[in-house]
RNA sequence: GCCGGAGUGGCGGAAUGGCAGACGCACUUGACUCAAAAUCAAGCGGGAAACCGUGUGGGUUCGACUCCCAUCUCCGGCACCA
């Protein structure tokens, strides 16, 4: 099979040959077909075959052992989306892969004395099985994952390349340590103080760590053009880029100049007191002998606590060092204090504390006894109540500031003031960031080797890239401390500098696993590459991702980890886009029938493989797309598959089955607009990733089309196209059930080859519609009148109805409204 | 505190200015069965009714779940970022 392009739609009726007379068993034919897919390379994707192309991408998934329901979740709805946008012409890659470096694997390994290679690869064996007994169209030949030499090779040359350019650095800095993970984190992987993966308190370490520079990116990041992505990811980007735009004012100390950063640079007559961080590098130097002890008691003090510590402490904390600077406006002497709400790694880890109109500052303040110099005043408003109990922040009027008196403070004069300010050399305009560089380097074995060379001549060097890849070692002794076994590996360790060819020393950390995920968006348009990291014709091709799909959980790491990359191989010129996803969609979560979170120490997880067994692929496809609206998600109902599976089964015996029950009368208008009116809808729903009214729109028609078999209709060529339309219908949603029936019917190709029926838009409309009739606003019945009946006609038709009539009597009309196909509203008084 | 989102039957939800509760679950009744399950059929917001009903209070409109203002609650994110 190689032609994998939609055919035209046979429209001559087929009626099924011989009546089945066993029930729907989804065990009988799921496994056959995909069993014939795989062998017609039905899914095989080719760049060059006609149709516009459509890149539908979910986020991979890591190789645990097992697909879990979140994961068919995830999977389930843009597999459905993904075969529509296929019928409809579209040439659609659809891949799949394992983002297998990470710490489970390790930690099995430790834990059970396994290879977390083996331990990886086997999972990764069990999980393909498991997607394909969801019956997804993934093309299977792009698979790879990211522990694969030949992919991680790509990470360290663009490591190297990243090196080259002045991107990836390493420097000495306080990071965060995770005690239980035994290596440090990015800023984005904590939370809270606490470690993203295992939930454990953070420590904070002075280390000497590889960083790669997002911060040059920052303000590009902030621009969400080509890019949609939802309202909350954006804000949460955004937030987490933190862009604040004021000025440096320099002050004089008995240490030399010291910059601080502030977004008020207005306020700057009311700074009355400066603070620096605890580790803030002038605080030796600025200690005055009588101050010593006691700045000393407090460092150490501070220095221990973690930043949840700092931030959960009810009170402010600091301490004087008994120095002063010199104000550089009012040229009088302020003092400067330590404090730890000033953080080292925000601005310039100093502030100028302006107590009048910053909270903080003010409550440092009021606990300190130091001076709050009103400066600014709301709008015709009272002078500030220094006693008071709280600052004014608000914009305002300028006061008690020389020549800027009467300015409106805030956003409105900033620049004014700035350039004021720049005149007498003090201060400066500036843009700070509360984004910090990407931490890369990981003290873990299971990952992409740094490739560095440490040469006692030449430094730090990258790896040539005819080296690489700078292969992971197998058959590593683990030991209980989880300490790296590459630290203890001379062999690896041995390395030669690129630069004189002497003895050097291998690099024993790996990269963060958000590296692997950063763009393996763009292997998958090439994954057997093996001269780049992609061959860029086909990535023009066909990147961006058209629909890109997650959880909400990546918003900020993942999401932001690879545009940043895209951006970085655009200025390297490997690719001509600016943003991998054109369009972001996040799925909601389904939770454990309790409304919690599922896990296995509650009890209460629902497992897929076993419900495939009992209800087959299918249904719990369409039970998954029916729970809730896919973007919300909710908790599991147990007793709500049973709707899903017995419609299956009403949809089996609507094809195989002869229909008990009263006669009907559907008239061929009726089927026809039912089958065209439904047709339309679903349409439109998967254009707006609506799954749960696609289901319910398709049980909805299996009623209407119950019905019709009972009645005379069922022998008209009208039954024919409504069943074949409604076969096409259900392929994209339940693809083995809709493959058996198509079949059945005896069409020799694949139903999933077919096009998308087209809407007959004549007969998705009615010809009479009934309408409800509204007095005054109220209603009080309903209508049966042509769609092309005049005002005069409705309004006549209306007021025959006696409940309406009802309504009327002895009222005097005031309007009358008609809004054809919708209402009839006759207003009085 | 700031930012984002959501409040509709017993439950999941539908309806983007036009008959609120589509579709389904659960439940009730009936048919079939010795019985049960499955299946099929009927019912299912409140109220005896007039009517009342989409968190609450206002507003716009002939008409509001839907738009505007205010307010409450819940969920998610961030949180001493100067």
């Amino acid at each position: 099979m190689t032609d994998h392009q939609p055919q035209p739609t046979n429209t001559q009726p087929i009626n099924i040959s011989e009546p089945r007379s066993e029930r729907y068993n989804p065990h009988a034919i799921e496994a056959k077909w995909q069993q014939q897919w795989a062998a017609d390379g039905l899914y095989t994707f080719d760049p060059n075959a006609p149709g516009e192309k459509f890149y539908a991408l979910t986020m991979f998934p890591y190789p645990s052992g097992n697909l879990h329901i979140g994961h068919w979740y995830s999977y389930c709805a843009p597999d459905a989306r993904a075969r529509f946008l296929r019928m409809n012409g579209r040439n659609v890659l659809f891949p799949m892969g394992f983002d297998s470096f990470g710490l489970p694997a390790e930690n099995a390994a430790i834990k059970n004395n396994l290879d977390p290679r083996a331990w990886t690869y086997s999972n990764i064996e069990y999980m393909t099985g498991q997607f394909q007994r969801m019956g997804t169209m993934i093309d299977w030949s792009r698979k790879f994952a990211t522990s694969d030499p030949e992919y991680y090779r790509w990470n360290q040359w663009f490591f190297t390349e990243m090196f080259k350019r002045g991107l990836a650095y390493k420097r000495d800095g306080l990071v965060n340590w995770c005690p239980k993970d035994q290596t440090v984190l990015a800023n984005e992987q904590v939370v809270n103080g606490h470690c993203e993966r295992c939930g454990t308190q953070v420590e904070r370490r002075n280390l000497s760590q590889w960083y790669l520079k997002i911060t040059d990116y920052a303000d590009e990041l902030l621009d969400f053009g080509g890019t949609d992505m939802p309202e909350r990811v954006r804000a949460m980007q955004t937030h987490w880029i933190g862009k604040s735009v004021g000025a440096e004012v320099v002050f004089d100390t008995p240490a030399g100049p010291e910059t601080v950063f502030t977004t008020r640079p207005d306020t700057l007559m009311g700074a009355t007191f400066l603070v620096l961080a605890p580790e803030h590098a002038k605080v030796a130097e600025l200690t005055t002998p009588e101050q010593a002890e006691e700045v000393r008691a407090y460092l150490e003090v501070s220095g221990g606590k973690t930043d949840v510590e700092r931030q959960q402490s009810a009170e402010k904390t600091g301490v004087f060092t008994g120095s002063f600077a010199t104000h550089p406006i009012g040229g009088h002497q302020i003092p400067i204090w330590v404090a730890d709400y000033v953080l080292v790694s925000y601005g310039t880890g100093s502030i100028m504390a302006v107590p009048a109109h910053d909270e903080r500052d003010f409550e440092f303040a009021r606990k300190f006894g130091l001076d709050i110099k009103e400066v600014i005043r709301p709008e015709g408003g009272e002078p500030l109540d220094v006693s008071g109990n709280e600052a004014y922040s608000g914009e305002g009027v300028i006061v008690n500031s020389g020549e800027f008196d009467g300015l409106p403070g805030g956003k409105a004069s900033i620049a004014t003031v700035i350039a004021k300010l720049e005149e007498r050399g003090v201060a400066k305009a500036k843009t700070t960031f509360r984004l910090r560089d990407w931490l890369v380097s990981r003290q873990r074995y299971w990952g992409t080797p740094i490739p560095i060379v440490y040469c006692p001549e030449h430094g730090a060097q990258a790896v040539p890239a005819d080296q690489l890849p700078v292969l992971l070692p197998g058959n590593v002794h683990f030991t209980p401390t989880g300490q790296s076994p590459l630290k203890q590996d001379a062999e690896f360790r041995k390395a030669t500098c690129p630069v004189c060819g002497g003895e050097a020393e291998r690099d024993t950390d790996t990269m963060d696993t958000f590296v692997d995920s950063s763009w393996y968006m763009y292997r998958f348009t090439s994954p057997h590459f093996d001269t780049g990291p992609w061959d860029p014709a086909l990535a023009d091709k066909l990147m961006p991702i058209d629909l890109y799909t997650g959880g909400i959980e990546h918003a900020i790491l993942h999401l932001l980890y690879s545009r940043f990359w895209i951006k970085v191989a655009r200025d390297m010129q490997l690719t001509d886009i600016s943003e991998p996803f054109k369009v972001l969609r996040n799925q909601g979560i389904i939770l454990g029938p309790d409304n919690e979170k599922m896990s296995k120490s509650r009890g209460n997880v629902i497992d897929p493989d076993d419900l495939v067994r009992e209800y087959g692929a299918d249904v719990v496809r369409t039970y998954l797309a029916f729970i809730a609206p896919w973007e919300v998600g909710g908790p599991w109902d147990p007793s709500g598959i049973n709707g899903p599976a017995k419609w299956l089964g009403r949809v089996w015996s609507l094809f195989f089955d002869e229909i008990k029950g009263p006669a009907e009368t559907v008239s061929e208008s009726d089927l026809r607009y039912a089958v065209h009116s439904t047709l339309k809808k679903i349409t439109g729903d998967f254009e707006r990733l609506s799954f749960n009214t696609i289901v319910a729109a398709l049980m909805e028609l299996t009623n209407t089309l119950v019905k019709a078999k009972r009645s005379p209709v069922a022998h008209t060529p009208a039954w024919a196209e409504a069943l074949n339309v409604f076969n096409l219908m259900l392929a994209p949603l339940v693809p083995h059930i809709a493959e058996e029936l198509w079949h059945e019917r005896g069409q020799a190709s694949s139903v999933h080859l077919q096009s998308w029926p087209a809407v007959d838009e004549a007969a998705a409309v009615r010809d009479s519609v009934v309408i409800g009739v509204q007095v005054s606003g109220k209603v009080r019945g309903e209508v049966e009148i042509s769609k092309t009946a005049s005002q005069a006609e409705a309004i006549a038709a209306a007021r025959a109805n006696p409940d309406v009539a009802k309504h009327l009597d002895g009222k005097q009309l005031v309007k009358e409204v008609y809004v054809p196909g919708r209402i009839i509203n006759i207003v009085v008084r």
